[in-house]
DNA sequence: GTGAAAGCGCTAACAC
DNA sequence: GTGTTAGCGCTTTCAC
């Protein structure tokens, strides 16, 4: 492979002009710049990315923590931050991390020595002190997991509230809801929407909240239990998609007629609740918009550290589909 | 950022003998060793990735260049890299490529630059030219592109065959196949699979292969037209499960009766063809173990450049689903 | 056993 | 306008 020590040679110039023809910095002559391109052609010459990130101490690499590459949220969000990236001349890495702090800290580190220049972190588990060591901008994603942070979110609490409320309107009689790990900050905001529809209701029992994980095999298993336990529940608000389906895969299991008996909603917009029959009304989060925020105020922050911490909430939106459509058709 | 000269300092050895304990290499006293690491500890040291690799030439950083990160196939097969990637201590790397050979040649160079040790490549497009400038080991994976390459692939023909052969076995009287696109050639196998079973039948006809892309849209939209077209199809073969939940939903806008009325057998294995109703009977690929293969093969040339260019060709599981079963059981 | 010094490929002062 | 050179942080000969 060349270097810029050969285009030198052959240009007939010092490696500082090279430089300063590859970089756009600094004088040169027009004929000059002309007989260093062409040397630069020739060799197919392309300058050493890891030599300059030496030098200059950043990499033009970003990289994107998320704790579950399989749930199809984060394919999406992956996808919209290497858009960004790619049209800023970054490189993207994709780190999954199991939502494991462990697995987290040692991307994190191996990520500093290789001088990342940002990183957007989807995470329950890291803290503050956690960040302090790793002197690069974070942006957190999803969860909340530290103040003085720039954060993209999303209005958990008043989409849980309108999913909760939605469900009430279509002439459900007994909400329950199937909430995610306790460690995520997004899943106690839809916990809270929830019961602020529901906690002065007389017919609503604590044992009417089931906890699982994000995570569809799981969901299906406590929301079976749940329909043993109170067969009168006739309405499901789940903390997400992956869990919606899990509700509904039970509901199929117990046979019970989604939405005649059972009306379902779930929360993220992934494509897969349109997969599902019947389909599943869901909260859809914008997430490609949010990994392209996200990404552009990192890439921001990259180029001016200064720049003062931002925050940004994105709305959700009820799309109503088949799991609780025909429901109200029949009732209003 | 404390840099192996401050260690040195620290701990009043020179550079030298910080680096030879750093990789245990050469020489070096206890006591010195037991002063150095103290120096190293104390400075919460670690060494800067970027003046390794410059050195070395390599960064310990190995690729995936997937077509669509948003098809759970390849989730599942980047799961299975990155656990090898950091078993051995490499930092991983996904590239999504929208199968644009552009984007793919635009990493390809990014990579190079970064001394990128080697590349896992999921691609119609390259060819083995593009690969000669790029000097690193690569592993062909479900797509072949070249030969004298390693290659990791699944028995696509005989899954073809297999999964053609199955639908006539449970009754089925016409059976189209929904095939993939014309370059890549896992599509090309599983189309001379079902060629093989239905060429010679009084009732094949040309029309009954349609042809897409990898994408569950698309998919609906023609199995829609060639139902309609061909409304006496009593059997699908899709090409891939994305394709297969396609043609779920459009035997279901159609109101045709899964199975009753037609049976749908997909190809890959991916989850979410469990999640559907009726859930996907399909050509199951060891999509994890592929993936552990691959980069194991990759890490395994990575060490020994001269080692021959070897293939692997994992077998297809037919796994019966609602899509198919309840047929069976009604014929047989 | 340990240190001095060259060099990986690049950029940016600083000379001229 | 262009060249010389130090240095980014590390590893590895080659002396001693």
């Amino acid at each position: 492979m060349a270097t810029i020590r050969d285009v030198a040679k052959l240009a007939n110039v010092s490696v500082a002009t090279v430089s300063r023809v590859l970089n756009n910095k600094g004088y040169v002559n027009a004929d000059t710049k002309k007989r260093v391109n062409q040397a630069i052609e020739q060799l197919h010459y392309s300058p050493n990315d890891v030599a300059r990130t030496l030098f200059r101490g950043r990499s033009k690499m970003i990289a994107l923590f998320v704790p579950d590459i399989m749930n199809p949220f984060f394919p999406k969000l992956a996808r919209a931050v290497e858009d960004i990236a790619n049209k800023n001349n970054y490189t993207f890495v994709l780190c999954n991390t199991d939502d494991d702090l462990e697995k987290e800290l040692t991307y994190m580190n191996a990520l500093k020595q290789k001088s990342v220049d940002g990183m957007i972190v989807v995470s329950s588990r890291i803290q503050k002190e956690h960040l302090d060591k790793i002197n690069v901008p974070v942006i957190a994603l999803d969860r909340i997991f530290s103040s003085n942070l720039s954060m993209i979110t999303v209005n958990n609490y008043e989409g849980a509230k309108e999913a909760t409320a939605y469900l009430q309107a279509i002439g459900c009689q007994r909400i329950a809801h199937i909430c995610g790990p306790e460690t995520a900050s997004n899943t106690m905001e839809r916990l809270r929407g929830y019961m602020d529809v529901v906690r002065e209701k007389e017919w609503f029992l604590s044992s009417y909240i089931v906890s699982g994980e994000y995570n569809l095999q799981k969901a299906k298993e406590i929301t079976m239990e749940l329909l043993m336990n109170h067969p009168e529940i006739d309405g499901i608000f789940a903390a997400n998609d992956l869990m919606g389906i899990g509700a509904l895969k039970a509901a199929e299991s117990l046979g019970r007629r989604v939405p005649e008996d059972l009306a379902v909603i779930g929360f993220d917009g992934i494509i897969d609740g349109e997969t599902t029959s019947p389909t599943l009304t869901t909260m859809v989060q914008p997430i490609y918009d949010m990994g392209t925020c996200a990404a552009e105020m990192l890439i921001e922050q990259i180029n001016n550290q200064a720049l003062p911490k931002k925050n940004r909430e994105f709305p959700v939106q009820l799309i109503e589909r088949q799991s609780t459509k025909r429901k109200r058709d029949a009732n209003g």
